[in-house]
DNA sequence: CCGTTTCGAGAGCAGTGCTCTCGTTTCCGT
DNA sequence: ACGGAAACGAGAGCACTGCTCTCGAAACGG
């Protein structure tokens, strides 16, 4: 696909693009998104501002670049910590896969707050980015997957009824054939309040009540794995 | 404590403070907090710039007060919604507190995100917010201690350990002394879960899977109402 | 009534995203 | 090897932002 040989321009703009992407990465993680400044990022690499829009035609794309790479930095180390588990320890294997969500946040709550905050007016998501969003839910439906013929639900599922049932099969049918909808809908409420958690946590709103939440954590990671049925 | 006979300039300043949070709040349903502008706000009343620093000294503090109004009439709505619903039934009573929520979120997705998206850089919770915020989870709470020596838990909750215990035993003591503390730490899971869900589901989270999410959202009210034990 | 405080307006500062123009450099087909 | 075309960097400039300072007018209160 790509040309093996490329030419100067083409690697000056290749590598032009990560420095700035580096650079908008950095002021990103010191002030967060509100304060990310394409004159400062372009001030910073030496260049005139207007330089910085023959690589990105808006600080919105711009940022979505940032946003494309930091959904696949957590997608990765999500699936890492998956893979680093024991094969043969489902709830293990969930145990870590939340912990490196949660880790992933607390060390980058800017990019965190980009991914998972409010989102930028201007934008919407492209294609790619939806994909790269996926991996985390991908990754926590994987461990049911792997555990699917040993789940056992002490709270049996409600029925689902009407659209959700068909929204539920459809994803089934794609996504997790092994899996019922029911459990696959309750993955789904787990990551929900996985991320709502960890939001909560990151942007003040345990302050007073369970705040260090690293126990409140921990256990409701254990209620959730339950929750799913894991063994 | 109020004066009861006030100054024309005291009536004035009141009515103008009040007319600038009209204003602003307006700008904010339209285009969101990023996009709020104390000149546009100025410009719209009238007035000069400079003079809106009379009333409010920053543009974080404007947005500060448009916090503790978005909390307190998202707090009242919760209220309001468990008054109404059949004290005897607080099944019914969680289900509409839980429904509130997410409508006053989808009547005001730009002050929902004000509150519950990514917190403004320069901003701190001052003291009044914090209280204002913990109106939700109260009123949550509240429901549970109705139905406190009626609570069914098929899955029997963890153990709760170390400092989590110790968290948990003070919430208890203050705020739920009917209540056990694995029931509360269950409660604010189903907290988190709650606004995890709102909150994907407002920032299109949930698009390509249960997107409309308004069956979802049901049955997972339903699923967490099971799962802090509610008859 | 008169001094003090409060207020509104205007000018101005430093910063922003973005556009346009204008020379220069690089590329690529002939 | 050359010449047209495309890409590029820099600078000036526009419209906008939050915020400060100053200055004259208005309202207050002893």
């Amino acid at each position: 696909m790509a040309p093996v040989i490329r030419t100067a321009r083409e690697r000056a703009r290749e590598e032009l693009t990560l420095e700035i992407k580096r650079e908008a990465r950095r002021q990103l993680a010191d002030e967060g998104a509100q304060r990310l400044s394409l004159r400062a990022v372009a001030r910073e690499l030496g260049m005139a501002s207007s330089a910085l829009y023959r690589y990105f035609p808006s600080r919105d794309d711009l940022l979505t670049a940032l946003i494309m790479d930091a959904y696949n930095a957590l997608g990765e180390r999500a699936e890492a910590a998956v893979a680093a588990a024991p094969a043969d320890d489902p709830r293990e294997r969930w145990r870590a896969l939340c912990g490196s969500v949660r880790d992933w946040a607390k060390e980058h709550p800017h990019e965190y707050a980009l991914l998972y905050g409010t989102p930028v007016p201007g934008y919407r998501a492209p294609e790619e980015t939806v994909t790269a969003a996926l991996r985390v839910i991908l990754a926590l439906l994987s461990v049911l997957r792997g555990a699917a013929h040993h789940l056992d639900l002490r709270t049996p599922v409600r029925p689902l009824r009407g659209a959700l049932a068909e929204q539920a099969a459809g994803l089934v049918a794609v996504l997790t054939p092994e899996v019922s909808a029911g459990v696959l809908t309750r993955a789904v409420v787990a990551w929900t309040q996985l991320f709502g958690m960890i939001s909560f946590e990151l942007f003040g709103h345990l302050v007073g009540s369970f705040d260090p939440a690293d126990e409140f954590f921990a256990h409701s990671v254990e209620e959730m794995a339950d929750f799913v049925g894991l063994p």
